[in-house]
DNA sequence: TTGACAATAGAACGCATGTTCGATTACAAT
DNA sequence: ATTGTAATCGAACATGCGTTCTATTGTCAA
């Protein structure tokens, strides 16, 4: 059974762990040995230290000795600014007629709207841009109206990807899976109830590829 | 024109710009004056603090005087790990038999795999869980099979949110636009294309709230 | 009780770190 | 050249801050 004051001792580290994880959300930098000693209400900063190395032994944080504010939680589910992305939104899309706007550096820098994901949710964190869709014309590449979709931009796409293409001869871009069959490209719809179709290679430009749709309520 | 000099200074001041912005998102922390000095090839302590009080100036950056690390970028685009909300992913949805996984706290908290969203995508930020959507079955819904919903617990929705119903009748569950109509319930496709239905209210049972749908290339 | 040991205090020690300041140099305008 | 001002340097100074050490108290087991 537990001591007496084990329980005092583990509200002490308790107390001390919070502190620390809710510091360093708040402020985005982990808090002092004196910082946490006023914070969690501990009596001494060597009771602080004490109480650091029994977490550290636990396995709960990581130190950086001698260091200021050297202190860090160690917890898998934990997020970093580095696990995010804030990528701009360039424009919309109709996938009716003209091309789709692609982005260049200017606008890019100047976006004011922007989307934040998760790093995980993209394989490649580069030159990716937003657009959100507009109308109901998507339908088939499952995305409506407001939806924002997360597009990498490149001229080049592995079979099966799910790519914006923009058909010169009919002057209008589309979301389609690309499929390259010889000289001809197989546009397969998201949707899987509808049925693929068929592009001369010559008349579909590939514009960027989507990486992410995303839809709020 | 500018003067020679005033290059230099520039170069110096955008080097350790530079290097507080990468070395935060590397250590989660900001560096002090020397680790500057260091890493942004600064001659000196005094050129650094000088620098630092130029970008402050310039409100590119914020210190906190007197503070080990007490340096803050000025960015708005800038991240912080308040921004970002992680959400349990709890099951898979069928949108067929059957109620869809309810989300208990054991569950909640056992959950390995995560889906990170940012926190402005999502109105409020509690009682969410995530599901993978299974099979085609959810076409009329814009949901595709592996894309992540998220969900807010809730018994009840207002007019017109897109919420997953249980129809006690049919014993199954099913993401529809939600509408009351006196004794009935109006469920609409998302999918503008297709007709919405009818159901007695008695024999409908909301288990959630669509927050969300993300959907991976 | 007594011995062993965890828990606690308090303070001092020493390196880490922000700050300051006088001296020096570089450059542009006069 | 001269002068004013920005840029630079080096070093000392003053805290900030982690660490350590000794002494004391509290608790349990024998």
């Amino acid at each position: 059974m537990a001591r007496q004051t084990q329980g005092a001792q583990n509200d002490g580290r308790q107390r001390v762990l919070d502190f620390i994880t809710t510091y360093i959300t708040d402020n985005n930098v982990p808090p002092t040995i004196r910082e946490i000693q006023a914070g969690a209400k501990i009596s001494s900063t060597s009771m602080v230290s004490y109480y650091l190395k029994d977490l550290e032994k636990a396995n709960l944080l990581d130190r950086y000795k001698r260091r200021s504010r050297g202190v860090v939680i160690n917890d898998p589910h934990r997020l970093s600014v580095r696990d995010m992305l804030s990528i701009p939104i360039v424009g919309r899309i109709t996938c009716g007629a003209g091309p789709m706007p692609t982005p260049d550096a200017d606008v890019l820098r100047s976006a004011e709207d922007r989307v934040q994901i998760a790093r995980a949710m993209v394989k490649e964190g580069d030159d990716l841009f937003a657009l959100v869709a507009q109308g109901d014309s998507m339908i088939d590449a499952l995305i409506n109206d407001g939806d924002i979709v997360i597009m990498k931009k490149d001229s080049d796409v592995k079979n099966g990807e799910l790519a914006a293409v923009f058909l010169t001869d009919k002057n209008e871009s589309t979301l389609k899976r690309v499929f390259k069959e010889g000289r001809r490209l197989k546009l397969k719809p998201e949707n899987p109830t509808l049925k693929p179709f068929y592009v001369d290679a010559r008349h579909a430009q590939i514009q960027g590829r989507v990486v992410c749709v995303i839809r709020q309520a």
